[in-house]
DNA sequence: CGTTTTGCAATATGTTCATATTGTAAAAAC
DNA sequence: GTTTTTACAATATGAACATATTGCAAAACG
């Protein structure tokens, strides 16, 4: 046989052509043939890789869920932080914003997420794969929310759980917002709401621009 | 030449049949032999009625956006309400949950809203009518919020057109959740998360569960 | 060293697609 | 009542699609 392969880079190559191109046209213009073309591969190495479409798109969708946490994870190490002594807010504010189309990359990425969400609707394996990543999500954002409140960041009445789902779906909401209507959801007002939002579970100040002053 | 036909009605005909189709299996599903089958008429029919496909795609959205102001406004009647009458509180609240995915209807049109949302990405028609959605939306809530702060029912510093932005974005967010992860985000936890939402904005007292105590 | 297995290219297959073309019956217009 | 216009059906067209099939070179393995 030839050369040994590492199976998993080769997926994972192609998988990154295929999230360029749906970033760049959108979920509907992949096809197996684009996907190779893109990648500068033939069609029959996708198929050699890949059974089906859906295969692909599957490892697609995992793919994308996982380079939001690189990111904060790159964020951690960049900064020479350690998780456990950022101050919640900190963590939050940038979690979020992680999820927002801030510049270029977060754009594509957030592109792609919401095209494979709505395809999710119609297609469970890939809803099984949003519904995954949103009880993990939840689950850090509730560490971390636990984490301020013991600080004392955080009032200790709030039900953190809530809490924590309540923010992903506002950043959910905002990311789809400011991806659509760019023109008047800048990236300036997707801070200033991410930090006003913010604002009304922190105690804390706040580590961004201090001039938002949302509240009463 | 033939009978006199109405054409909006027919072109309303057509994308009845698509929007259906689209809430059953998706907007990659929908073809126009598909849509002509299922409102059973010819592919030349909706040729004739629609250019192009793209066409047809453009007024079911606005087709869509409009079936949620059409279903406040069937709230308000149904209920014999008063605009003018009816407390902020409990008009924010409603106007919230026709957006939520709360029954069956309601779902199917969230499903189609998510769909051309994901191919507004790539298709700037489409995002434009998001975007004249999501403005006339905040419009909408900016007003039911400065009657409410009007009447004191909510405090008067809050940057009002900020909080009907973001409450949009909310509840966006949070319909995509229920939407794809139904199975951990219930219809009961929407409501939940909307009157705790609601919490947060007014001081009067909710119409809602009072069970939920989310706030300190 | 030869056999076998693997990685991949090339191409075939049959379907579905959006749109174009053509045809025709019916009613409005004169 | 003839002419013209309209509403639609039927079918054609060519591209794009997902997947199947075939073939072959290279290297691992005995």
């Amino acid at each position: 046989m030839p050369k040994v392969i590492d199976h998993e880079l080769r997926r994972a190559q192609v998988v990154h052509a295929l999230l360029r191109l749906t970033a760049e046209r959108g979920l509907d213009e992949v096809s197996v043939a684009k996907v190779a073309a893109a990648a500068g591969v033939s069609v029959g190495l996708v198929q050699h890789y890949f059974a089906t479409k859906d295969e692909m798109l599957l490892l697609a969708f995992h793919t994308i869920d996982e380079r939001f946490d690189e990111r904060l994870r790159r964020w951690l190490e960049d900064g020479g932080r350690d998780l456990a002594e950022v101050p919640a807010r900190s963590l939050v504010r940038e979690a979020l914003s992680q999820l927002m189309p801030l510049d270029d990359e977060r754009a594509d990425e957030v592109r792609v997420w919401l095209a494979f969400c709505a395809r999710g609707v119609a297609t469970p394996q890939l809803a099984k794969v949003y519904e995954t990543a949103l009880l993990r999500r939840v689950e850090q954002m509730t560490d971390a929310l636990r984490r301020g409140q013991a600080a004392g960041e955080i009032p200790a009445g709030l039900d953190i759980e809530a809490e924590a789902l309540h923010l992903l779906a506002f950043a959910e909401g905002l990311a789809q917002q400011a991806l659509l209507a760019s023109g008047h959801i800048t990236a300036e007002r997707v801070v200033d709401a991410v930090d006003a939002r913010l604002g009304r579970v922190f105690t804390s100040p706040g580590t961004g621009s201090p001039g938002t002053g949302e509240n009463a």
